[in-house]
DNA sequence: GCTTCAAGTAAGGAGACCTGACTAGAAGGA
DNA sequence: TCCTTCTAGTCAGGTCTCCTTACTTGAAGC
């Protein structure tokens, strides 16, 4: 604990919670601003002044409509337009995608570019130079495994290879978050604060997200719910590594550790039934260790094998809810913007 | 956030400075205290005023030795009697324990019972008013899955059924934080902040606990790490309930869910690899849904069978370093203990 | 009995907040 | 046209916190 208190951070305090207020509202008076934070209104216009001198907030010229009543007119403030962007990148078998966010979360600029994973990095450099503008911080998901640490993409055995060893740090430069596409399509869905769910991700790949307390559970090295190898029950009954059961079942792409979709999705009862199994014995893991509130199930194959896999759950001694996701558009950009958002608000409120 | 800026906060982050300051260091001059807090004199002396006034800080008495030096002498402060207790209570097979601990951590009275599971209420209440003194919160550990959501023992299919349903915190009355025994020897594990373990807690009855990002992850329920029932590999190689595979290998107690621990260390060779792999198996599980730095064994036998345990995972694709644990004398009342202390030293920081 | 030196205390000042009263300025109505 | 009404914003006064600096206090050493 640093916070030797003082003024200075009651200051700071008054000053973020003028910044949050208009990060809400995108412009409010002085007056408004004091009835919105709580703060009276001397002490709201002196944080306004404060915060217009350091170059965060700036008067729009905008000024209140005479419909509103028939007092004095009212100047409105907002955020200045250099308290500066942050970037969402997404890296996925289709492309790269650069999105250049403001503090409102709106999309100011995009660019995307379809790219062979051998020239990611490439695109990857295109891309931020189109969107340009210099962003305080970047947000990256990828399609491939991240290490917690270093934020580079790493290799593990029987993930499907998308890019190769890869650091979007030193390409993007300035602070960068990295994390895998499964986690950032999770934080989508979250809903509520302090929410338990375990997010499963069944697509081309096989992915896991864990959410407890609120907060996504990435672990020592970023590789929490890379599930490919769990152990769980085979077509033949057998402990099989998750992964493993599709290749006994003939659903792997030839050449690649990728799950053939459309094979998947054409398959007989009876494999549908072995996936089902395969999936609940992973949902019984997830239960038994993280004990979610519930299981939502994503990605291209695993919602329209739902009834397969309600039907298996629905046998285990200690089962949970299971249930389709509710964000099925571009789930891991969202995510990622969100957060980008979200450490962008944080940024500018605690450092200017 | 309700945090209103205001001159209250800052002199309430003050006092809380100051109280900390105390708890550590036991007793301090207001001189002392300016010096280890970063406060200036005046304003330390000052809060010292206030803190004494309120009754959370009191002189000892005791004055400053001649020995340190030669000017004036003084006062030595610390927190008053009247701040308050905490009580750790452990509900184990072995009976009822429970300790009245203060802000310093030190136990200041102690009781025990050995208890029968049906008369545990009863012992309960017995041990709480024979340490009595009003504690102002309590910590229980039971050896028994807890419903994180009312602090009740719950009966869960093929655990070891000790209590029955049971409710610690009507009995006890006030603000009552009910666990599992293996979260709190977690807990009494945990080394430095944001460490990420699994701790696998092998004996009679089967447990684990997820500390993720230095925090214990207890899921919706309560119920993270309740593995009985994960599917793991069982001595033929089918996928099995983890505590099937010691009932197909003979090694449960007749009429109990139980592990017969004192059969299973004297278990042949065969038998002790077919442990070992079975919790290979879930050692695989924890990885890959929860991706520990590392996992620390417990419990009666956990430890007598590292060797075993640690053969079977290096045959995983994905393992991590399996070391046996470091607490060992009552390993789950260490940590109830240490979280009552925590606790009830945030209660007088922040409410007096 | 004088000096030394650290503990503790005034005194004075800066800065942040608040309340309540005041000014500014536009719209509505007689 | 002029007065009233009403709201935005500011000013004045007061409280409260902290800090720095300088002073007093009181025991130990010489």
């Amino acid at each position: 604990m640093d916070t030797r208190p003082s003024l200075d951070l009651v200051r700071s305090l008054t000053d973020e919670h003028v910044l949050r207020a208009l990060m809400r509202h995108r412009r409010l008076t002085r007056a408004e601003l004091a009835a919105e934070t709580g703060i009276s209104k001397p002490t709201a216009g002196e944080s306004v002044r404060r915060l217009t001198e350091r170059g965060l907030v700036a008067d729009t010229g905008e000024r209140t409509p005479g419909g509103r009543g028939r007092g004095r007119v009212g100047s409105y403030y907002s955020l200045a337009a250099g308290v500066g962007t942050a970037l969402a990148v997404s890296i996925a078998p289709e492309g790269v995608v650069a999105e250049c966010l403001d503090a409102y979360g709106d999309t100011v600029r995009r660019a995307e570019r379809p790219a062979r994973p051998e020239h990611v990095a490439e695109a990857l450099r295109e891309v931020a130079a189109e969107v340009g503008g210099q962003p305080r911080l970047a947000v990256v998901s990828a399609a491939d495994p991240v290490d917690r640490a270093t934020g580079r993409l790493v290799h593990l055995p029987d993930s499907p290879f998308l890019v190769g060893e890869l650091d979007p740090a030193t390409i993007l430069g300035g602070p960068v978050l990295v994390d895998n596409d499964v986690n950032w399509a999770a934080r989508a869905e979250r809903v509520s604060q302090g929410d338990d769910f375990a997010y499963l991700f069944l697509g081309a790949g096989l992915g896991c997200a864990i959410v407890g307390d609120g907060e996504i559970r990435r672990g020592r090295s970023g590789l929490a719910g890379e599930i490919a190898h769990l152990l769980t029950a085979g077509p033949d009954g057998r402990a099989t590594p998750f992964i493993e059961v599709f290749a006994q079942l003939g659903l792997r792409r030839p050449g690649s550790t990728a799950i053939d979709v459309e094979r998947l999705l054409a398959a007989a009862e009876s494999t549908r039934d072995a996936i089902g199994r395969a999936v609940a014995g992973v949902v019984a893991a997830a239960v038994t260790l993280a004990d979610p509130g519930r299981v939502i199930v994503g990605g291209s194959w695993g919602p329209g094998l739902l009834p397969d896999i309600r039907a298996a759950v629905g046998e285990l001694p200690r089962g949970a809810p299971v249930e389709p996701a509710t964000v099925t558009d571009q789930p891991s950009m969202a995510g990622a913007r969100a957060e980008a958002v979200s450490r962008l608000r944080a940024l500018i409120a605690q450092t200017g």
